[in-house]
DNA sequence: CGCCGCCTTGAAGAGCCTCAACTAATGTGG
DNA sequence: CCACATTAGTTGAGGCTCTTCAAGGCGGCG
């Protein structure tokens, strides 16, 4: 998985794209015109694609690994305003303010479009557009269930929430015995700053959500899912809002969760 | 303006309307045919417009007063995701997931369309979908700039930040002295449920602020703006972002302060 | 006149953040 | 191959906001 991923990767993501549920809802014509107009490229964590006054003018669709949309204050406070998950596309946000960046929260395979022919496309093609516009509403319900949790729930509210919500985005597995394995492929920090809280809190919270039984910590990057209803009436929902708000693509979703090694 | 409003206010609001930024952007004929299927209606305050199983479909205009677009939790907690400000399109919205409502947070002046019409122009006028697909990354900004402020920055921050940005969207009228005047036409309780703190918060911050001479509060709904550029350093805030993010309507905005008694 | 919101003010408590130290895992250079 | 540096994660202690609870003022409206 280390050595040589370059090569072995450059077929599949090729597959998951035209797959994917954005590029689904293109006609096939300008659909193909796209991804010819498409490469793959693979960046590691933690690089800045774009930011206010750099204004690295790409869109692109993301393979896999995670980037994050966020907002810095120059005293370090930060906030992640949004994850961008496999089969999002990025890039096309315009945020006139200050601050704003893009930056990749884990090593992450991209697949660039040339913005000409993507502008091009968005004047001739209807479907393209709906399709962003789609998109844009799915981004929208995101950023509600964001701004919800973090305005309205307690930080142990938020991080069980969070890790329900995560079943629909980050690599998650059902295993036979009933529960489930999650992979947390984005560092605490990441979720600290997603969930406005601290890493030493979703330390402190994930001990106790396991001393309660509802999940159990493998390793720092591994979360066990044992009691996914308990966990729900920790985050004080509805009972099952296990709806995944921010669900990556399905068909994506099925490829990352089909890697052999999952991330980190 | 209390008795006769329904006559009096009858006909500004359609000029208002014609001249809003949403239907500038939208063709002169489907403008024309949107307008003839509207009617103005007035609503008192805490009226609920919609919410998640009363789907009373209807999209319009706000006019004049304010609407809360909100998530509610069984034990009473809240969050406002968006403040409906004059200018502003309504009733949009498709949420769903549970616990949304849209509620109006003052007396307003609702401008409706017919659901049909507005259904039918949508598909067949693409200035129409241009104008809504521009409100919605108004509206998506908007939620950037709520997020950031609930998760980035602490209670007092928050309110000084707020009352800057108020400015452009709540009745404010620059003073000649350089002061300035602003209104707060909606409630404490609306104000802590956007900001995510508590009334009593609010108040404290009002009048600590008051207290180092950066406003002064006249009386409950009435504040004047003393010292700007040092409500911008309590905002935490890079000194000038005084650019409104939640700017209302230029055109209603003048029709809102032209008005010879500011609301409440 | 008296009720009922809304706003204000006070006091107490707790939850969470900050700071700091420690561990574990990873990588680097000698 | 080992010593060392570095980073991410974990744990502990303390302190401070901010919330919560409670009561009082003020104004509007029946």
């Amino acid at each position: 998985m280390l050595h040589g991923q370059s090569t072995t990767v450059a077929k599949p993501p090729a597959c998951a794209l035209e797959q994917s549920r954005f590029c689904i809802q293109v006609d096939p014509a300008p659909r193909a015109r796209l991804i010819r107009a498409a490469h793959i490229e693979t960046i590691p964590a933690d690089k800045v694609l774009w930011h206010d006054d750099a204004p690295c003018r790409t869109v692109g669709l993301l393979v896999s690994g995670y980037l994050r949309f966020q907002r810095h204050n120059r005293d370090g406070r930060r906030q992640i305003l949004n994850l961008t998950v496999p089969g999002d596309l990025f890039g096309h946000e315009d945020e006139r303010n200050e601050g704003f960046s893009l930056e990749s929260a884990t090593e992450a395979v991209l697949c660039r479009f040339d913005r000409r022919v993507f502008d091009e496309l968005l004047i001739e093609d209807g479907s393209l557009r709906r399709a962003l516009y789609r998109y844009g509403s799915r981004n929208l319900d995101r950023l509600h269930w964001l701004t919800w949790t973090i305005g309205a729930l307690r930080p142990e509210e938020r991080i069980a929430a969070f890790l329900l919500n995560a079943r629909g985005f980050l690599p998650y597995r059902d295993l036979p015995d009933g529960t489930g394995l999650i992979s947390l492929a984005i560092s605490r920090r990441d979720i600290a700053d997603l969930l406005a809280t601290s890493v030493e809190t979703i330390c402190r919270t994930f001990k106790s959500l396991g001393k309660d039984g509802l999940i159990r910590l493998l390793d720092p990057a591994h979360v066990l899912f044992l009691d996914p209803a308990g966990l729900a009436a920790r985050a004080g929902l509805p009972d099952r809002e296990h709806a995944p708000v921010m669900a990556s693509d399905p068909a994506v979703m099925t490829f990352i969760n089909d890697r052999p090694g999952v991330h980190r």
